[in-house]
DNA sequence: TCAAAAGTGTTATTTTTACACCCATGG
DNA sequence: CCATGGGTGTAAAAATAACACTTTTGA
């Protein structure tokens, strides 16, 4: 048995955002038991092991549903995870070995984005607690669930970038410009003005007007839009040029 | 021993890119020797296990390194490649069986791009045959090789668009506008017109025209320039927009 | 002299940006 | 009537696109 090359598990791990009614990001977290205080609990990103006849693809697809009760989830994949050290404290090591009832020396994870509606009913079916947490609130998470979120961040703003569409995901069905133009600041370097930004939103045929206005402001209520996937697909508009 | 969790290899494959002299993308190849036809080779994309102590990222630099004798190459990964199916073709377990001396079940590959100057020169410390093969006739490679060519050829698209710089890994270090022109033209779908292209290029203060010109050339010969990455950092332009 | 591509210049068009102005609503 | 943001309009500035014209070279 020649060079030490690695068997390994591997597995996904889901970071899922939502943007909530302060304009914040938001991703989800889900909650392990510890073994040594099984009334404390901590915070992780929904993962799992992925099955031996299984894709990466259909295991994030997997995970997704049991944690949202939603199939179908918009989905990228956006990096391996492989540090051989990623893995190796002794609490991370004792809650894999309760929870797949296997013995696990290294595991590399494959990390998904996914975004869902924050309004959205969360239907898990395997974890108890499932929570919304701001994105600046992220308390310090088990393995390198830290860092995979952190560049989850730079990832969604690249996937913005090129795929304008998915930022509807994250809003509701009827929304206001004023919140695309928050949403899409959250997520954007780009500083654009609001005026000019919602001439240029509302120009866009896709982006469809509705009778419904805003109620209970103390300005000028605003009108309600809804996004059509199938005109954007058509066209193909990038925001930007 | 609860549900069947995959216990497997991970290996890394890499797309090496360079643009020829004709203006063609190639992708370097290597042969591998089937067992039952010793003198047949048949080619492959570069790759190999990772070792039990080593990153995905450290695996990739290996592999190029074995391939090409250079450190540190450019590179990227860009997907994780986990069909259930993807290695079981028997003459590729047979190889596998021969190559890494495991018996190996399933495996899952994490693809890398990189990119290599055609005329660097090639020093591969590990195999025999090391071959640039234009990118529109890459015969049927094992595995999912030709797969993860064809998402790479989606993957360096992206690579140029975020981040003009790394196309001039891909020319020599003195190059004329046109080359520069020709293979942006092979990796966008914008198409721009060539004057425009040159005015545009030469604009840049990360391009420093040489004293050099092209020769033996039946029209007026063209100034070579270099690119300068440490004034490219400091305005990080894009291309377009 | 011709063909071919380099390199420069000019102009039109499109996109982006900045900001003025009026509108509607609750307090 | 004031503050707040919605929504429209206009004009300047910048970027892009189209293309004409001159230059240089080998054949």
């Amino acid at each position: 048995m020649s060079p030490n090359f690695i068997h390994t598990y591997v597995s996904v791990d889901c970071v899922v955002f939502g943007f909530d009614h302060e304009n914040q990001l938001n991703i989800l977290l889900v909650q392990r038991r510890l073994d040594d205080f099984p009334k404390e609990k901590q915070k992780k990103l929904p993962g799992s092991l992925i099955l031996s006849d299984e894709d990466v693809d259909d295991a994030a697809q997997r995970v997704l549903y049991e944690l949202t009760g939603i199939k179908k989830m918009v989905l990228k994949q956006f990096k391996c995870f492989a540090d051989p050290v990623r893995a190796s404290n002794q609490e991370d090591i004792k809650w894999m070995g309760k929870e797949y009832e296997h013995d696990i020396d290294r595991i590399i994870t494959v990390a998904y984005l996914s975004l869902c509606k924050i309004d959205h009913k969360i239907n898990s079916t395997k974890y108890d607690t499932v929570d919304w947490c701001p994105i600046d609130k992220v308390p310090t998470l088990p393995f390198d669930h830290n860092k995979i979120i952190n560049e989850s961040l730079t990832e969604i703003r690249k996937w913005i970038e090129s795929d304008f569409s998915i930022i509807f995901e994250l809003l509701p069905k009827k929304f206001i410009i004023r919140q695309l133009y928050q949403l899409y600041s959250a997520l954007s370097e780009k500083q654009i003005d609001i005026k000019n930004f919602h001439k240029k939103i509302s120009s866009f045929n896709y982006i469809i007007p509705l009778e419904e206005i805003e109620t209970n402001v103390s300005h000028r209520a605003a009108r309600y839009y809804k996004f059509d996937a199938k005109i954007f697909k058509k066209n193909n508009t990038k925001l930007i040029k």
